[in-house]
RNA sequence: UGACCCAUGGUGUAACGGUAGCACUACAGAUUUUGGUUCUGUCUGUUAAGGUUCGAAUCCUUAUGGGUCAACCA
C-alpha cells in the first residue's frame, strides 16, 4: 500500500547529513505545549517526526513544553498521550521541559557569567517601547550596564522569590539594533509565582520559550528539530544560545503548518468554540482535533495517509478538507460492514404479499470482503424507505422509484411502483408496490430489469435509534480570513440529529468503534460520548461520494 | 515602508541544468443488486521581465504577489 513518494525537503537534508556522517542516527521530537488539545496540524507534525525516526531508525521524544504554568494542565498532557498512541505512534522517552528547570537556571547563570545576559528591572511597557519597531531599532536601558556578580545575585535571588511577578526578567545581551526583533536583548526568564502542574511550587521563575526549546533539544540530543514557519525568526536566536552555551548543536527546521478549508486551526479559536459552548468539547465530531476526529469516527489510517499525501514543503497551503475526507472512504470502504437504515422515512406496502406473512433473506456484510459473510434480514408486506426514494413526477435520469417504475429492493425483490398516497397538506405518506414474480435476490428469472436500487427496513422488525449527521463546522473556506468574528461563520447545518432513524436489528451488536456504512447513506459509527445500550446514537463519519448530479 | 521566508493546473506536491509527473477535484465513458466501489479516458500549470547556458520550473537580477517579525505566549 505504501506507494513510492519522493522525498521531501527535510528528508533530503538528513539523508545529507546521515552521508556526511554527521550524524550517525537521528533524534527528533513532538514537543507540545499542554494547554489544549492537539488537532490534524500537530498530526502532521507527529507523522512527520516519528516517521522521520523510523524511516532513518532513530528515535523520537514526546517532550512536553511546560514552561508556562498558568494556561498548562494534566489534562492535557493526557489528551495529548492518548491521542499520539491512538494515532499509531510511541515515543522513545515521555520528557518534559519543566525536568530541565535546574539545568535551564544552571545555563543561564552561565550566559550571566560570560557577561551576555542581565536582569533588567524595566516594565514590559518600557520594554517593548525600547525594542524598536522592526523598521525602527532600540535601544539599550541602564540595567544592561549592571556587574555581572550583580547580575548573578539578582538572578539567585529571582528565584528566592524576593521579587514580585514583572518586577524583573533576565535578558540575553545581544543587539537592540538587529532586524530581527528576536534578537533584541529578547527575554529568558520572567517572574511568575503560580502553581505549576509538574513542578508544583518549586519554581516562581519560569524560562521562556526560546530559551526552554532549544535547550532541551539539545540536552536530549535531538538532531533535527522541526517547527512550523513562524519559527523562522527564532533560528537566529536558537543558534546563539547554543553556541554561548558551547552545548549539542541542535538544528532547527522549519516547514508550512497545515490549514484545512471549512475549519480553523488555532488552539485560541478552538478553545472559544468549545469554551463558548458551541461546541460539545473538544472532541465534538465537527471538531478538527484528533479526539474529534476520532469520536466522527475517522480512522487514524486515513489520518496517517493523509499526513503523507499533503507533503512537507516551507509554502502557505491551505488544503481541501475533501482530500482527508477521500482518504476516510478509502479506508472505510474496506472495513466497513454494510448496514441498512432508513433516515427520512415513507411506508411502502406491497400489496400482492400476503397480510402477516414474513420471510428471512441474506445480505452481503462487505462487497470489499466476501470472507466476512452474509446477515440475515426480515422481509414482509410493508417496508420503510427513505422519502428521498420516490419521485412523483421522475426526471429523465431518475433511477429510483416512481408511478409505474421498478426499483430492486436490494438483497430482496423488484418491485412495480402502483401508487401513492398523500395527505391533506400534500404530504407523501405512503407508497404502494407489487413484487415482480421470480425476482428474488440471487434467484431471479423474471427478466425484469430495474434500473435502481434501494434499501429497506421490514415496519415489523425496525428497530429505532438516533443519527447524528455532522457537516463542515464553517460555511466558508477560511473564516479566519474573513470579516468580522470567526464565530459568526459557523454553519448552522453543521450538526442535524434525527431522534428515530430505523435500524436493521442487526445494527443492535454494533461495538464502539466498529465502523458500518449505512448502504447509500454514508459511513457511521457510534457516539462514544452519547451511545448507550438503551439508547443507540450514531454519528456520520463521511457522506458517500454521490456521483449523481442532480437536475436543476 | 527594515529584515526574513515563499511562489509549478481548481487544491496539494514532484522534477536536484536535459520529455513538467503524481494524488485529490471536475468532466466523459465502461462495469455495478449501494447514483458507492472498480476500470478507462479528458481538461487545466512553471507569477512577470531581463540575464547566464547548446539547453532554465531549476542558476543570477529586478519587479509583482503572498506570508512572518514589534507577549514577561508557545
Amino acid at each position: 500500500m505504501s506507494t513510492e513518494r519522493s522525498n521531501n525537503f527535510i528528508e533530503d537534508i538528513i539523508e545529507a547529513d546521515l552521508a556526511a556522517g554527521k550524524h550517525k542516527t537521528i533524534v527528533t521530537r513532538f514537543p507540545p505545549e499542554p494547554n489544549g488539545y492537539l488537532h490534524i496540524g500537530h498530526a502532521k507534525s507527529i507523522c512527520l517526526n516519528f516517521g522521520l525516526s523510523k524511516k532513518y531508525g532513530g528515535k523520537t521524544n514526546l517532550r512536553f513544553d511546560d514552561t508556562n504554568p498558568v494556561t498548562e494542565d494534566t489534562e492535557y498532557v493526557d489528551s495529548i498521550k492518548n491521542d499520539i498512541h491512538w494515532l499509531g505512534f510511541d515515543w522513545a522517552q515521555e520528557l518534559y521541559a519543566s525536568d530541565y528547570f535546574e539545568t535551564l537556571y544552571q545555563y543561564a547563570s552561565r550566559l550571566i557569567s560570560k557577561g551576555v545576559a542581565y536582569i533588567d528591572d524595566s516594565t514590559s511597557d518600557a520594554i517593548a517601547e525600547e525594542k524598536g519597531t522592526p523598521t525602527r531599532p532600540g535601544r539599550r536601558n541602564k540595567y544592561a550596564e549592571r556587574s555581572i556578580a550583580e547580575n548573578l545575585q539578582l538572578f539567585a535571588d529571582m528565584r528566592d522569590g524576593k521579587y514580585a511577578d514583572g518586577s524583573k526578567v533576565l535578558r540575553a545581551k545581544i543587539d537592540m539594533s538587529s532586524p530581527n526583533m528576536l534578537l533584541r536583548d529578547p527575554v529568558l526568564y520572567r517572574i511568575k509565582h503560580a502553581h505549576h502542574h509538574r513542578t508544583g511550587d518549586n519554581w516562581c521563575i519560569y524560562p521562556m520559550y526560546d530559551f526552554a526549546h532549544g535547550q532541551s533539544d539539545s540536552i536530549e540530543g535531538i538532531t533535527h528539530s522541526i517547527c512550523t514557519l513562524e519559527f523562522v525568526p527564532h533560528r537566529a536566536l536558537y543558534d546563539w544560545l547554543i553556541a554561548q552555551l558551547e552545548i549539542f548543536p541542535s538544528k532547527q527546521y522549519e516547514f508550512a503548518r497545515l490549514n484545512m478549508t471549512y475549519t480553523v486551526m488555532s488552539k485560541r479559536k478552538l478553545l472559544q468554540l468549545v469554551n463558548e459552548k458551541h461546541v460539545d468539547g473538544w472532541d465534538d465530531p465537527r471538531m478538527p482535533t484528533i479526539s474529534g476526529m476520532r469520536r466522527r469516527g475517522y480512522p487514524a489510517k486515513a489520518i496517517r495517509d493523509f499526513a503523507d499525501r499533503i507533503g512537507v514543503a516551507k509554502r502557505e497551503n491551505m488544503i481541501d478538507l475533501g482530500l482527508l475526507e477521500f482518504f476516510v472512504r478509502e479506508d472505510l470502504n474496506k472495513t466497513a460492514s454494510r448496514r441498512m437504515v432508513v433516515l427520512d422515512p415513507v411506508k411502502l406496502i406491497i400489496t400482492n404479499y400476503p397480510k402477516g406473512d414474513h420471510e428471512t433473506l441474506f445480505s452481503e456484510n462487505n462487497p470489499e470482503m466476501p470472507e466476512t459473510g452474509d446477515r440475515l434480514l426480515h422481509f414482509g408486506r410493508e417496508l420503510w424507505i427513505e422519502r428521498d426514494d420516490f419521485a412523483e413526477e421522475p426526471s429523465k435520469k431518475w433511477f429510483r422509484l416512481a408511478p409505474g417504475a421498478n426499483v430492486r429492493l436490494k438483497s430482496a425483490y423488484i418491485i412495480t411502483c402502483t401508487g401513492f398516497d398523500k395527505d391533506a397538506d400534500g404530504n407523501l405518506v405512503a407508497v404502494y408496490a407489487e413484487l415482480v414474480a421470480n425476482s428474488k435476490s440471487g434467484h431471479d428469472t423474471s427478466g425484469v430489469k430495474a434500473k435502481g436500487t434501494i434499501h429497506w427496513i421490514s415496519v415489523e422488525h425496525a428497530v429505532t435509534a438516533e443519527v447524528r449527521l455532522y457537516d463542515r463546522l464553517f460555511r466558508v473556506e477560511d473564516p479566519s480570513s474573513e470579516e468580522g468574528d470567526f464565530k459568526s461563520f459557523i454553519n448552522p447545518e453543521s450538526l442535524k440529529v434525527i431522534k428515530h432513524a430505523y435500524i436493521e436489528p442487526e445494527l443492535l451488536k454494533a461495538m464502539q468503534g466498529e465502523a458500518f456504512q449505512f448502504i447509500r447513506n454514508g459511513y457511521f459509527v457510534l457516539d462514544s460520548k452519547l451511545s448507550a445500550d438503551n439508547h443507540l446514537v450514531f454519528n456520520r463519519t463521511a457522506t458517500l461520494k454521490d456521483g449523481w448530479a442532480k437536475p436543476a
